[in-house]
DNA sequence: TGTGCACCACAACTGTTGGTTGTTCACTAA
DNA sequence: TTAGTGAACAACCAACAGTTGTGGTGCACA
């Protein structure tokens, strides 16, 4: 299927006339018909009734339209995705499913007129990079990480402090907590697949495992959350970390546990870094929307790593 | 853009490598390249940063990605929408922003799996043509017209009573009327434009004209129901019926009135049309939804013609 | 009932393009 | 260095999309 009769068959049907189409698109009344013809030969069916009045939709016709038009809507935001300039709101994220997906959800939902592009970078350098060559507006991340300072041009705040959970299988020591002090855990192997070292998250459980004496194993090959849920469930002795707002896929008979730990909660610091000459409209509603719209900073009874920035 | 194109990027950025997606294309990997190398001339930026190792998404890339996969998503839709056999349950409806378009919406949010296509025929009679040929595959409408037998391999089944209700400016006699009785509008002048004699909306209201002796002009062109409100908020001496249950565009600062009408209520009859020998596995499942979801039919105090069909 | 008119399809021609094969270039690993 | 991998470039060819020119069909109107 050609976008070029797609578009060709959006016009004729509009003007109800192959030469006004033609007139429209500046081709030949026979290109136009060439198009369309070309186009029911590779759907199959008739989409127009030529009649010395014009030409008319059949009902697959009809029902193709709005196709049509969705699929010339879909195409513009695809190329508008990349086009130099006006360009829609471009924001990275941790993962997808993560408290920061949730926040670009409520944004997206409060904000509809945004156009917006969430995608993934691999670390907090190349993220940083890309925002200084505007290759990105805006990216998710815990800042800063020890000893890499951000630079005077990357400005950032802090938006949602995400209190961590403990994921447990039901034959786990500890399935039945009700809640757990973070000094219980003392012993108990927690596997954490993907965490690499030198990443923001590897920072992060570097410090919790430096400051409460935890056995966080992040060894093995990450096959992703499926295969570590999976494992979780199967295995007694194995528990693992999960944000308390990421939406897993919860598999089905697994009778998997979140059990909230305390004393204290260990909270994981989502900030968001912009470049300070960036000068994309929507970033300040961005920003704007994330500061109205969540809160809870530094509550009394959470930890997080010392080298996370102050508010 | 081309699709071909597209999908090609999709193939590449999945694959990781050129060669392997032209395998996986079935082409060369030079006919590969100049697809990547066309549609990155088109779209004025760079997709890939090509490594000895293969080919890896740009940012920019990253960002498209999801496009793409959509725009093919909604191509295979489009050609779908028209594919001989197994093609999206097709349903007719009388307008958009009607009850019917309510009641296909619900049946969409109950079912999100059945694919669907809703659209507009004009008449009875070109929609039970369709019905018959197996163009579409059920259809709403008010049967049956007087004097016109469907033909035994109709079915039909009333599914919604849908009361009418006076739509008035703010200058209207009645504009702060609670209720209006149907009695009391002998003498105002209704406006309903569009109702051509011979469909069923015409002889609904010729019936309810020789019943209750109203006052309806169907005269002058229809201009679409932006202007009916407009000329209805600004003309004291007008007023129109719309159901109950159709969701209109409310212009901004018009204060248009909706009244319930009373004493008897008069109410559309909507039934759903199909052929009994059409075999589409989801007419069954629309059937079983409408009959679950709709009831509430020849309540008391309400009229309809004598001509609407038992239940 | 012709005649003109509006409209679309068909035919012949042509420039462009998308595909192929053959080859070169860049980089990595042994 | 050499072999190997992966993509780009060059040359060629077939197919196609566009053009101009022409034909056919149904309606309007005399």
């Amino acid at each position: 299927m050609d976008l070029e009769a797609v578009r060709t068959f959006v016009a004729v049907a509009e003007a109800g006339r192959f030469q006004t189409a033609a007139a429209d698109l500046s081709v030949t009344q026979q290109a136009v018909s060439k198009r369309i013809a070309a186009l029911e030969r590779t759907l199959g069916v008739r989409l127009f009734t030529r009649a010395p009045r014009g030409a008319e939709l059949t009902i697959d016709g009809r029902a193709f339209l709005p196709h049509a038009r969705e699929l010339l809507r879909v195409a513009e935001r695809a190329s508008a995705s990349v086009r130099p300039g006006h360009r829609p709101l471009r924001v990275d994220v941790i993962a997808s499913r993560s408290a920061q997906s949730n926040l670009m959800r409520g944004f997206h939902r409060a904000h509809p007129e945004v156009d917006l592009d969430v995608l993934m970078l691999v670390d907090i350098e190349s993220a940083v990079a890309a925002l200084r060559s505007g290759a990105i507006d805006a990216t998710f991340r815990a800042v800063a990480a020890p000893g890499r300072p951000l630079g005077e041009d990357i400005a950032s705040v802090r938006v949602l402090d995400e209190p961590l959970q403990l994921l447990t299988g039901p034959a786990h020591a500890l399935a039945d907590a009700r809640s757990v002090p973070l000094a219980r855990l003392t012993g108990h192997r927690i596997w954490m697949p993907g965490i690499a070292p030198g990443t923001e998250w590897g920072a992060y459980y570097d410090d919790l495992v430096a400051e409460f004496g935890l056995t966080i194993e992040s060894t093995g090959p990450n096959f992703g959350s499926d295969a570590l849920l999976d494992t979780i469930a199967d295995t007694p002795a194995l528990a693992t970390f999960m944000g308390a707002h990421s939406r897993l896929i919860w598999p089905e008979g697994h009778d998997l546990r979140r059990i909230p730990v305390t004393g204290p909660t260990p909270v994981y610091p989502h900030s968001l870094l912009w470049h300070r000459d960036n000068p994309h409209p929507a970033l300040a509603a961005l920003r704007a929307h994330l500061a109205a719209t969540t809160a809870g900073h530094d509550a009394a009874g959470t930890w997080r790593p010392d080298w996370v920035m102050p508010r």
